[in-house]
DNA sequence: AGAAAAATGGGTAGGTCGTTCCACTTGGGT
DNA sequence: ACCCAAGTGGAACGACCTACCCATTTTTCT
């Protein structure tokens, strides 16, 4: 029952704190190898997957990051803080309504950039407290900004946040199903759903034209596979 | 609405010519079993698990249904007549913006009855000829309903066939994610598509509610794994 | 009723995944 | 330079899924 691990600072996630030096560069090895692999495939690779390509033995991903979602908080720490900050980005756009449309694009553009990170937001990943907190943070935030928008008039007063989380689970859905072969299907429905969201006149961004006619129905060959196979690339 | 689909003249997938009586009994207690679990939990049930769970040895699912593929093709045909069904109906409204409304909605609704269905929907199963080919039908008067709606004024010059694609996407990423813990979320979804592809002044049913508030941050829990724990129900 | 063919299900082999244990290597304080 | 503990990777284990083979049971035809 020896863990020195958190014998002497574990406020908050600091990398570690009593971490040998080997042993800090195999976990950065190891975060960055799982950075690259969840955002090419998204969440669901296997641990052993991600130690085979970090190279490192799977006995030391266990050690270092005991369940998946402690990796999974480590890994997307810095994502959360990106996430905040475009809500506070948008909150100093002296346009509310302006700084709502910019957030929405912002936030889903990272969805569609980090398949992982896209998991992450839809889904409420159940660990990651650090990650929730920083989240909540935001949502705070978010209802400020909604409240500004609306009261330009141009953002419907039938807004609600959780109208921005059923966004970002359907954004998911699109941002799954096309993968790679209509990677920017996912800006249209964004378009749309600011359409719905904006009051009969208010200014909106071109709505983007629809992908290359055939690659839709060519886009999804994936399957219900969640996982990327084994032998894929996984550098 | 009648399907005499299983005695006289089912049409493309007829059940087996020259099976043994038990043989038959076998192949639909498999199918109906099928159907169960991938409507509450998606496909990529294993095959194992349906062959456990309708109460035969692996080998006979395996012999009855080389392929995955082959026992989706059986398990939803008959929706996908539904589905072709949908357009047929919306087509014989009077009113093509009302019928192109009730399509939209009725299609969502069947996604979010059948998780599977969802799949198939969203995700152009690879196999499943039959399917596509019912699929192609549909879609060829898909289009006609859409040109009828825009004809009317009331559907916006700028939809386009793919943004059904889209939706579909869109909603199975909602379902997928709400479960069955906000299970009207995608009505919310539909809704404000649907004011996104109508020309201003278009009639609109209401917009549904969002669900509880905090119905959403509690409903996706259940992360990233997709084919359900094996011992769950499958009764 | 009896026999041949059809159909069945369990067992085995080969694969993945996640976890745990253990002998060896390596870092770094002294 | 030394030496112990922190750290490592591989092996072993149990659980799961797919595919296949073959002895046994059941249906159906004569």
């Amino acid at each position: 029952m020896d863990h020195p691990a958190d014998a002497s600072a574990p406020s908050g996630e600091q990398p570690g704190p009593g971490l040998r030096a080997d042993a800090e560069r195999n976990r950065e090895r190891i975060v960055a190898t799982a950075r690259r692999l969840y955002a090419s495939h998204g969440l669901g690779v296997s641990m052993a997957c991600i130690a085979r390509a970090a190279g490192v033995g799977k006995a030391t991903l266990s050690r270092r990051f005991a369940t998946r979602e402690e990796l999974i908080n480590a890994v997307f720490a810095d994502r959360m803080d990106a996430y905040a900050a475009a809500v506070a980005e948008a909150l100093a756009d002296p346009d509310p309504w302006h700084g709502f449309v910019g957030y929405v694009q912002a936030v889903c553009a990272m969805q569609a950039a980090d398949r992982g990170f896209a998991d992450v937001l839809a889904m409420t990943f159940p660990a990651a407290k650090a990650l929730e907190k920083r989240r909540a943070a935001a949502y705070h935030g978010f209802l400020d900004l909604i409240e500004r928008a609306k009261a330009t008039g141009r953002l419907r007063a039938d807004f609600t946040d959780q109208d921005m989380v059923i966004l970002l689970m359907a954004n998911a859905g699109v941002i799954a199903a096309t993968g790679d072969a209509a990677p920017d299907t996912w800006r249209r429905l964004v378009g749309q759903m600011l359409r719905a969201y904006a009051a009969p006149g208010a200014d909106l961004p071109p709505l983007e034209p629809t992908p290359a006619p055939t690659a839709l129905y060519r886009a999804m060959v994936r399957l219900t596979r969640p996982a990327p196979g084994p032998g894929d690339d996984l550098g």
